[in-house]
DNA sequence: CTGGGCTCCTGTCAGC
DNA sequence: TGCTGACAGGAGCCCA
């Protein structure tokens, strides 16, 4: 079962499980083949703590955990931002479920948190995902990683603005700018791509190139864009769930995204497939300009 | 500082 | 049916 990690997918997963989890007791942690880092801690100093309030960043989670006994130096009991806890990444192919009751972990379940309420895994194949503990999210490993991700994309600061002065002095194509997400966080490979088209733009104009009034359009489609996703329960193309295992409502239906040869829906033009960063590209090369 | 390329790992699918 | 190669939604890191 593939997960589709963009920024709606995580939030979409944030949504279905933080309500239940905050509050719970840690019983148990489990740790599975290794993550693309070490989780930094003994899974038994997460015994005793008291998950708080599930944050997003970007498409990173926050899991405050905080009062367990074995966790030198935690000051807070609360749960509150400035608490310890677990920074989680789904890489490419991870998946959360948190479940009342579930069974021995399966080859791709690297990461187990029981607690009192459920148990929340982590299902992740390419093994490209993380947890890492964190004394705080502003210090330690979780405020290196997080440290320079842009705006998230429905801050109000968010703009074309905000967008253009991101892109300004940029050499690289504009899909290779959002995608870096130092401008602004959240849009993967499917969303960059279905945004610049619902914008009109040729994915290859130089970042620099953009003018104002089309950044103004850009940050308006990549908002709407992900909003999309977001509304529909995060589907993009195959069968992401979230952590009760519930599908997205498929409404989201990607424009460019894994249509090339397909007729443009605005021009019936065939969509173009091309590389950049190694990583693929769809547009209409009619309906987007340079 | 920017930009380009590589890398981690496994699953899936198309083509022969 | 089996093998092989291409490709996959992320993003940190290293080097020019």
């Amino acid at each position: 079962m593939a997960a589709m990690p963009e920024l709606p997918e995580v939030e979409v997963t944030r949504r279905s499980f933080a309500d239940a989890i905050e509050g719970a007791t840690v019983l148990q942690a489990r740790l599975g083949k290794p993550l693309r880092w070490p989780l930094g801690l003994d899974c038994a100093s997460l015994v005793g703590g008291r998950v708080g309030a599930v944050t997003r960043r970007g498409k990173y989670l926050w899991l405050p955990i905080s009062g367990a006994p074995a966790q030198a130096g935690d000051g807070s009991a609360d749960g509150s931002a400035s608490s310890a806890g677990l920074l989680m990444h789904l890489g490419m192919s991870g998946s959360l479920a948190f479940t009342a009751q579930a069974g021995p972990p399966g080859t791709h379940d690297h990461f187990d948190l029981l607690t009192d309420r459920g148990l929340l895994r982590l299902t992740d194949p390419r093994r490209f995902g993380a947890v890492v503990w964190s004394p705080s999210q502003q210090t330690g490993p979780a405020a290196k990683l997080l440290a320079g991700l842009g705006l998230e994309p429905f801050d109000p600061r968010f703009n074309g603005l905000h967008l253009h002065a991101g892109l300004s002095g940029r050499r690289v194509a504009v899909k290779l700018a959002l995608l870096a997400g130092d401008i602004v966080v959240g849009a993967g490979n499917i969303y960059a791509c279905e945004a610049l088209f619902l914008a009109g733009i040729d994915p290859r104009l130089a970042a620099a190139k953009l003018s104002r009034p089309r950044a103004e359009r850009l940050a308006q489609a990549v908002r709407s864009v992900l909003a999309q996703a977001l509304e529909a329960g995060g589907t993009t193309l195959r069968d992401f769930k979230d952590a009760h295992g519930v599908a997205g409502s498929f409404q989201m239906q990607a424009r460019v995204y894994g249509r090339e040869g397909q007729p443009c829906l605005i021009c019936a033009h065939p969509i173009k497939r091309i590389t950049q960063g190694q990583r693929s590209t769809f547009f209409c090369s009619q309906c987007q300009k340079k």
